[in-house]
This record gives C-alpha cells, sequence and structure tokens, in this order.
DNA sequence: CGGCCTCGAGTTCC
DNA sequence: CTCGAGGCCG
C-alpha cells in the first residue's frame, strides 16, 4: 500500500478535503496539498479512520506530483510524493546510535514479574526512596524489528534498523514508503532533534496477501511476517519495499533536544498527538496486579491480533525513576519483557544424526518429521551431547515435543506425553560404531562425554577445521558451501590449499564470474595478514582458541620458541594448567601439525608477534571492565587497545580490578567500582594510561 | 577443596 | 547463545 497508489477502501464523500485547485501561488498551494495529503494519510494508515475516498485522496495527490512536476524547485524532502520516489541505494549504510537502543531482561511467569518489582523496590530503598509511586506502562511485544527514527528540526531524517545494539543499517530510503510514518511533524515549534523507537513489522493479513502475490507470480513465498519485513527493510531499492506493506508501532522517545517529558507515558501521548501510530491498546497501570492481568489479557488476545506479538513489555513510566534504576549490562532496571510461553508441536523423531567437530567429537542431532512451529519449519535440532540425548530419553520412531521460543534455536524438549505409557518403546539411541563421514571405528575416551571419530584425515573434521579457519581467519565469502565445494574438487584438503587456489579456476565454476572469484581470493591473500595469536587459534589446536591463541603468542613472541617449548614452559602461559599445556605441547609435536606450520608458513602467514610481550606495554599486569558506552571507541576497539597495551579486560569487577572506564549509561559495575573504591577512568582517561601516562586520578564519566 | 569464572566449540540466525 | 571443562581464587 505504497502512498499514492490505489488504496483499498471505501468511498466516503469528500469531507473538508479538497478546496478547489487555484491559479495563486503555486509554492502556496504545494505546501497546502502536502499537508492535506499527510493529514489524510495520517487519518487513513494511523488512525484508521479515513476522511475522504480514495477517489479524492488520489486527485490530491495527483495534483501535488503534477504541481512538483511543473516546479521542481517546490519539491522538498518531506512531500508525500518523495516516500516512493527515492533513488535504489548502493549498499545499506552503518550508522551509530546515538543512544545505544538497549535489550530487554525476560519475565517468563507472573512471579518473576513481581520478582522484579520487587527488585525494582530494592533497589530505590538503597537509594533512599521507600515508596516508589510506579506507574507502569504495559505495551504488546511485536515480532518485528526495532528501528530508530531521527528527526532533526521537525522533518525525517534518517532511520535505522537496532543492529546490534550500537550500530545499525541506514534504511531511511524503505522507511519512507511507510504510510504511517510521519515525514514532519505537525507543529509550530518542533524540536531540535527527536529520536522515535518503534518496531516495524507485517501484519498478518499483509503478509499472506503478499505471499499470495508472489505464489502467482511463481515466486518463492516467505517464511513468516518478520523475516519478511527484515528482508523488506533490508532492500536497497526502496520501490521494492513499497510493494511489500510494512506497518509501524511507536513505542517511545530516545534523544531528544527541545522537549521536556516526565514520563514514558507522557511521550506516548506526545508521539500520538503528533500523529505518531502508537498502538491503542498501550496501558498505564498501577499495581503489580493490574501488570500481572494486563499481560495476561495480551496473551489471551495474542491469537486475535493483526500481528504477531510474543510477549508484552513493561516499562516504569516516571523518567525520574528511571534514570535512578539505570541499567545492568545491557538492560535496563526500569523494564522487562514478559515472554509468552514458547509455542511447542509434537512431531516423530525420525533418526538421530551424528555429526563429527574439529576434533572428531559426534554430535548428535534430531531428524524430525518437518513440522511448523511459532512461523519456522522445523527439521533438525541439536542435541547438544550424549548424555543430553540420554536425560530426554527420546527414542527414534517416537514422537517427541518440539518447541521455539522467539528467535531461539529449535530445540527437542522430551517424548510426547503418550509415548511414555507404552511398554515396548523402540531402544534408545547409540552413538554410531564407524565415523558416519569416514566410516572408521569410533572410540568413546575414558570419562569424555563424547564419542570421537580418531581418524585425523576425516573429512568431516577437514571440514570444520577449513570453515573455523576461513572464519577465524576473516576470509570474507569463504563460507560453508565453498568449503564444499572445494573439497569435493579435490582442491583443497589443509587451510594452506586454500592460498594456492587460482581465481582463473575458481571463476571456471558454475556461479563464479571474474570477478567474484578474484575477490575471494584477494580475501584470501589479505589473510595472510592477520596477526599471530590469530593464526595460533586458526591451526585448530584443541584447547586453543582466540584467548588463548594470543596469549600464547604473546608469550613465546616465535613460533618456534613455542615450538621447542616444554610443557612446563606452555604451562607459564596465562589460562593454561598443566593438563592443556601437556594436551597443547602434545599437538604441535605431531608431524602433521608441523608440517601444516611450515606449509603456512612457507606461504607468508605470521608467525611471528609484533605487539608488545606479556608483561609489559603500558598496562602490563593491569586488569580493566569497560562498562556503558564510550564516545568514540567501540567496545571491540577499545578491548584491542587495552590488550595491545598488555592489559586484560574481564567481565566483572572485583578488588583485583585495576580500572573500570565508565561511558555513557554504564550501570551496576560503575557503582561496584565506586563501592571497592577502583579507580573509574572516561574515555580520555583510558586514552591517557594507553599511552602509558598515569591517570589523573579517579575521573567519573 | 569448593565455587566462580573464563574459555572453547558447535549451532543457527541474520 | 548454551553447554562443559579446566583454571584460578578464596
Amino acid at each position: 500500500m505504497a502512498a499514492g497508489g490505489a488504496r483499498a477502501g471505501g468511498d466516503a464523500p469528500a469531507g473538508g478535503g479538497a478546496p478547489a485547485g487555484g491559479d495563486g501561488d503555486p509554492e502556496q498551494r504545494a505546501a497546502e496539498l502536502r499537508r492535506l495529503v499527510e493529514y489524510h494519510a495520517y487519518r487513513y494508515y494511523v488512525l484508521d479512520d479515513p476522511e475522504i475516498g480514495d477517489d479524492v485522496y488520489d486527485a490530491l495527490f495527483d495534483e501535488l506530483r503534477a504541481l512538483e512536476a511543473e516546479h521542481p524547485e517546490l519539491v522538498t524532502p518531506d512531500s508525500p510524493t518523495q516516500r516512493v520516489g527515492g533513488e535504489p541505494v548502493s549498499d545499506l549504510v552503518k550508522v551509530r546510535h546515538l543512544e545505544p537502543m538497549l535489550s530487554l531482561a525476560n519475565a517468563r511467569s507472573a512471579e518473576e514479574l513481581r520478582a522484579w518489582v520487587q527488585r525494582m523496590r530494592n533497589h530505590l530503598a538503597r537509594e533512599g526512596i521507600e515508596d516508589p509511586r510506579f506507574q507502569f506502562v504495559a505495551e504488546p511485544k511485536i515480532d518485528g524489528l526495532a528501528i530508530s527514527l531521527l528527526y532533526r528540526d521537525g522533518i525525517f531524517q534518517r532511520g535505522a534498523t537496532r543492529g546490534n545494539g550500537e550500530v545499525g543499517e541506514d534504511v531511511t530510503h524503505n522507511l519512507r514508503t511507510i504510510g504511517a510514518l510521519p515525514l514532519r511533524l505537525e507543529t509550530e515549534r518542533p524540536p531540535a532533534l527527536l529520536e522515535v523507537r518503534g518496531e516495524v513489522y507485517m501484519s498478518l493479513p499483509d503478509f499472506a496477501a503478499l505471499n499470495e502475490r508472489r505464489a502467482q507470480a511463481g515466486l518463492s513465498t516467505f517464511m513468516n511476517p518478520r523475516n519478511s519485513a527484515a528482508g523488506t527493510i533490508r532492500q536497497l531499492d526502496p520501490k521494492l519495499a513499497a510493494e511489500r506493506p510494512l506497518s509501524l508501532w511507536c513505542y517511545g522517545i530516545g534523544v531528544t533536544d527541545g522537549l521536556t517529558l516526565e514520563s514514558h507515558w507522557e511521550a506516548l501521548q506526545w508521539l500520538r498527538e503528533h500523529r505518531f501510530p502508537v498502538h491503542p491498546d498501550v496501558r498505564r497501570l498501577a499495581t503489580e496486579d493490574d501488570v500481572v492481568a494486563q499481560c495476561q489479557d495480551w496473551e489471551r488476545r495474542r491469537g486475535s491480533l493483526e500481528f504477531e506479538i510474543d510477549g508484552v513489555v513493561v516499562k516504569v513510566s516516571q523518567f525520574e525513576l528511571q534514570r535512578r534504576l539505570g541499567v545492568v549490562g545491557r538492560d535496563p532496571r526500569w523494564a522487562i519483557a514478559w515472554k509468552f510461553p514458547p509455542t511447542t508441536a509434537v512431531t516423530r523423531l525420525n533418526g538421530i544424526g551424528w555429526n563429527p567437530g574439529k576434533f572428531g567429537d559426534l554430535h548428535p542431532y534430531a531428524m524430525l518429521e518437518p513440522v511448523h512451529v511459532g512461523g519456522v519449519t522445523i527439521k533438525l535440532a541439536t542435541l547438544h551431547n550424549e548424555e543430553d540425548l540420554a536425560r530426554k530419553d527420546i527414542r527414534p520412531g517416537e514422537d517427541v515435543i518440539v518447541l521455539r521460543a522467539g528467535d531461539v534455536i529449535p530445540q527437542v524438549l522430551s517424548p510426547a506425553p503418550h509415548v511414555a505409557e507404552h511398554a515396548d518403546r523402540p531402544p534408545p539411541p547409540r552413538p554410531p560404531e564407524r565415523c558416519p563421514v569416514c566410516d572408521t571405528p569410533t572410540v568413546k575416551p575414558e570419562g569424555s562425554v563424547f564419542t570421537r571419530c580418531p581418524n585425523r584425515d576425516c573429512a568431516g573434521r577437514r571440514w570444520q577445521l577449513l570453515t573455523s579457519f576461513a572464519g577465524v581467519m576473516d576470509i570474507d565469502g569463504l563460507g560453508e558451501k565453498l568449503v564444499t565445494l572445494f573439497m569435493d574438487l579435490g582442491w583443497v584438503t589443509t587451510p594452506a590449499d586454500l592460498y594456492r587456489l587460482s581465481a582463473e579456476l575458481i571463476a571456471q565454476q558454475p556461479g563464479f564470474g571474474e570477478v567474484s572469484a578474484r575477490k575471494l581470493v584477494e580475501a584470501i591473500d589479505r589473510s595472510r595478514q592477520q596477526p599471530f595469536g590469530l593464526v595460533l587459534f586458526a591451526l585448530g589446536i584443541e584447547e586453543v582458541g582466540q584467548v588463548t591463541g594470543r596469549n600464547l603468542a604473546q608469550r613465546f613472541r616465535t613460533i618456534d620458541a613455542l615450538l621447542a617449548a616444554e610443557p612446563e614452559a606452555i604451562e607459564q602461559t596465562p589460562g593454561v594448567g598443566p593438563k592443556m599445556a601437556r594436551s597443547i605441547h602434545d599437538q604441535l609435536a605431531d608431524p602433521r601439525m608441523r608440517a601444516l606450520i611450515e606449509d603456512l608458513r612457507g606461504i607468508g602467514l605470521r608467525f611471528q608477534e609484533e605487539g608488545p610481550p606479556l608483561g609489559e606495554g603500558p598496562l602490563a599486569g593491569r586488569t580493566l571492565v569497560l562498562t556503558g558506552t564510550l564516545p568514540h571507541l567501540t567496545r571491540e576497539q577499545a578491548t584491542e587497545r587495552i590488550i595491545a597495551a598488555g592489559g586484560r579486560v574481564t567481565g566483572s569487577v572485583s578488588r583485583r580490578t585495576d580500572y573500570v572506564v565508565a561511558g555513557e549509561s554504564a550501570g551496576s559495575k560503575l557503582a561496584r567500582a565506586e563501592q571497592l573504591g577502583v579507580s573509574v577512568l572516561d574515555e580520555d582517561g583510558l586514552l591517557a594510561v594507553l599511552e602509558g601516562e598515569p591517570p589523573h586520578g579517579p575521573r567519573v564519566a
């Protein structure tokens, strides 16, 4: 339902609609038309209560378009004609949110919700607030995509997806196509800056209609409304987005400049008054009982709504209380998501499959009769390990309960209730006696949870190693599919073979062109520059991940020093004890490992540490904790620089912490630091100690 | 010696 | 994100 396109609906007579076209000032007329079109779009899309018929609306719209075509200088970015007029973008641009978009803690029951309220009371009591007169706001938690809308001086400027909460993608071009989204604030004195937060979704009727159209056109259909909305919002061409109807509910205000509000409830009223779509059933509630009742009410209504919801969001309304409650990690203490119980389904367990991991461990997974649960079809589900499998007591051939909660990984929960009574159940599944990939007899080491394929040349293991190598070395474009292809072609058996691939050969493979083949080879080439620590991780040494790899690199400096080291020396590395030291030593002594290392060394990968040795650098031996959002550095960048300076970053504050680096909306860690008397740095303070300057005393951000 | 914490690994999703 | 195992602190 693109604005300006044909609109379904009745033919109400023109109300106070179109004044006769005038031969007055075209600029004035254009402004008037824009106002009228936007007003009637608001009546239609937001209030669902049009005042005029579609024909009248279309006439207004056409007049505006004609006027703008005649006087291109009159086109303004906030003109309704610009909703679909945008040019395709070549790429989605990443944008940093002005304030991080937080996540929410969950409550799964009335008890957990009451416990949340109690925690808030306790917290506030410590601040000297004995009787917080909470006002709660309960809103449906729509299963869509969170977005941030920026208005400067009342004009819609930029809309972005939530992304990871700190950095999202600019999808302004597609958001403009949403009829309910105001392009301009209808007010005399708009705030200089306003960030509106909301959820973009596809309504169930629109989703059904879209899929029907696609099916008729012979196109693939979408799995569920959420995926459909996600795919649409990330389209590069807004014309495509305009053909797929998205809807919007706004649920709050983020950063503002020039707007003073006291509570979340006020913010919602303000949004409503300024034509933003706010769900009409959002309630303000005074007691826990009311909140629980409201959540249960939403749960009952879940199936009869026009959109999918997976819970209810409950917030403390008063901003003053919100401020005092603060944030823990990424979750504000003053809000919680009441999650509905996961949707479950019963289906047949067809069998258990076993997949070898990087080191030969066989991991069981359930092969299920395909079943629809919570909007997706489940065919496979992981079963962690043999103990988990035994604990669940599921048997191939029987019915099992599968569940999928929100965007959580599908799980097999248990046998279906009716199978437990059967006397003659099929036997419990057993780990295979031969590796399902290479047919080598399996072994089960004493005390291990896993049965293993002992064959080091097992294609399954090699595949795992190669895909893991590609990921660790950050080789763009080399994913599971390509690893499979190159292995099937016999081109690649060890990671070193990747560096011998030629773009000419790859380009001859179906699905490849010269450009994509060249890009892949370049990506592989670039990975030679990855630091020694990552190379150690990528080699596939059991027990050695990103952190231990980096620690080993920093401690031993060169691969030769590491290869020559006795277990006792390896044990001196942080995080490595006798057991790991012995295991690492033995794996490095293996001739195949030696051969791989020599091969990669010849290819030019880095086998020498460039950074400061362990125990040196301005932050040597120091432990830092990061909290909140820093003005310039991301968490990753800050971590990287601290490590480069010889320091360590951990997650929680203790007496052993040397510095807490606190940014915007720092939470409990900052409080704890103050309690323990740990020095607190802001970003400038961090930069100073990174340079080796003494911290200029405790600096609270 | 017991409990907490960190690390590694697989899986699955966008 | 979840789990198990090993390391390390109290």
